[in-house]
RNA sequence: CGGGAUGUGGUGUAACGGCUAACAUUCUCGCUUUGGGAGCGAGCGACUCCGGGUUCGAAUCCCGGCAUCCCGACCA
């Protein structure tokens, strides 16, 4: 893409009302304008990082037997209220709504109930189970008070798996399966190492749930970490006995503060017994459908790696999600950078070409900026030395590499 | 939802209760320039968040609303 198509453009300031890292940088770089508290748009930068990290997720849940389908935000009382989460008093982050002739609608924050419900339309026989929808959507939280930028939002981008198994022991080897596909999103989204499997509150169903905690000042939970075991345990649910049962040392713990970026549930029964979601085992009989559900926050995602990733100079995207692989610059050389532009593009790599008539100065600014992982520099100076400068966004510094090598990498 | 703070061109800031609301940046035009947000010149862009009040006079003081940020509460 050339960058004097790109109709975004970058700030020197962030706007005073941010004080988020991730939003200021976010904003500042263009990827992300502020509607209001809460609630972003992504510009196609932001998208970019958006798709790719979705994409990432999606090949997760693929591997370990997921499908995807699309389900809806509007949603209806009735369905709600068989798990009585329809009032405003259970559940305060409600988006409310209705139809013209006066019917309630809901905009849902989660879809527990919804899948629950669609999934009775096509469970009936143990012969339908498991069975693991999954959707990648956007969601409505009309939370109190937003905050933290893309942290907190009322209108955000995220994953939910639901599992629908026979019994507690099909679900438990999904649920292991999960972890790991969880795990491999957070290596190939850069948060592998600072990331850990975390065990929270497992609500009525089970004794624990758990967590994805990545380890950040700017998070808004505080966790005890295990460094050699790689676990954690939230503070929520932090005491003697616990330890014990997880074989911890409380002297061995850290604490730190750290972001949710992923939780995993076990639900058993209950949704599939008030919404009647049930299926007849091999033995006749009429049995509740054993459920889980799994939710990843993708553009918390996002803002997440920016406060974790990024430096004083600006956005630092990995290679997995950064929204262009190569930042083209050319300096005073633009027939020749239209050329080598041309190449990589034919060859289905992504690069982003700053084409634009604007001083070096700025364009080097730009590029530490928007973050992308490497940069390229096409002046009179690199083609003297032999051909493209070439440097990693996050190390200092640079070589000169031939065009050959360069559509070679 | 409780507490605190702040609302001035697109963005960041300035302006004692008193002249045509200033500066920087962005943007437009011209010239010059190309290895770290370059230079010169000329322009565009504001009912000072909204509504009331005090005053001869309000961006400035008072009241209400709204918005935004922060702390807390909340947070499958």
């Amino acid at each position: 893409m050339k960058q004097s198509k790109l109709f975004t453009k970058t700030r020197k300031e962030a706007p005073k009302d941010e004080v988020s890292k991730n939003a200021q940088l976010l904003i500042r770089a263009g990827f992300v304008n502020k509607e209001m508290t809460g609630v972003y748009s992504l510009l196609p930068l932001g998208l970019r990082v958006v798709e790719k990290i979705s994409e990432i997720i999606k090949e997760e849940m693929n591997n370990i037997g997921g499908i995807q389908v699309k389900s809806t935000a509007l949603q209806k009382q009735e369905v709600w209220e068989k798990t009585n989460r329809w009032s405003d008093d259970v559940v305060d982050n409600w988006f409310k709504t209705e139809l013209k002739n006066g019917t309630s609608l809901g905009l849902a924050f989660t879809h527990e109930e919804a899948f629950s419900n669609l999934m009775k339309n096509f469970i009936s026989s143990y012969k339908d189970l498991p069975v693991y929808p999954y959707d990648v959507r956007t969601m409505f939280r009309n939370e109190l008070r937003g905050k933290s930028g893309l942290m907190r939002g009322r209108e955000f981008f995220w994953k939910a798996l639901y599992s629908f198994s026979k019994d507690e022991e099909e679900h438990n080897v999904f649920y292991e399966n999960s972890k790991i596909a969880y795990k491999n999103v957070f290596e190939r989204v850069g948060l592998g190492d600072i990331t850990y499997l975390t065990f929270a509150s497992g609500g009525t169903f089970s004794k624990f749930s758990h967590e994805f905690q990545t380890i950040s000042e700017a998070g808004e939970d505080t966790i005890y970490v295990d460094e050699n075991k790689k676990i954690a345990v939230n503070k929520e649910v932090l005491t003697d006995d616990i330890l014990k049962e997880l074989d911890l040392d409380r002297e061995k713990l850290v604490e730190k503060k750290s972001i949710e970026t992923g939780n995993i549930f076990t639900l058993g029964h209950k949704f599939s017994e008030p919404l009647g979601l049930l299926y007849q085992d091999k033995d006749g009989e009429m049995k509740p459908v054993f459920m889980g559900s799994y939710g990843m926050g993708i553009t918390r995602l996002m803002g997440t790696v920016v406060e974790v990733l990024s430096d004083d100079k600006g956005l630092v995207w990995p290679e997995s999600i950064a929204p262009f692989k190569f930042h083209l610059l050319s300096l005073g050389q633009d027939e020749k950078s239209e050329e080598i532009y041309k190449q990589l593009t034919e060859k289905g790599v992504e690069v982003l070409f700053d084409d634009r008539e604007v001083s070096a100065g700025e364009k080097f600014a730009d590029s530490d900026l928007l973050g992308i992982p490497y940069r390229l520099v096409i002046s009179q100076k690199s083609l003297d030395n032999g051909g493209i400068e070439i440097k990693k966004r996050d190390e200092q510094g640079s070589k000169i590499i031939s065009i050959e090598e360069l559509l070679g990498m």
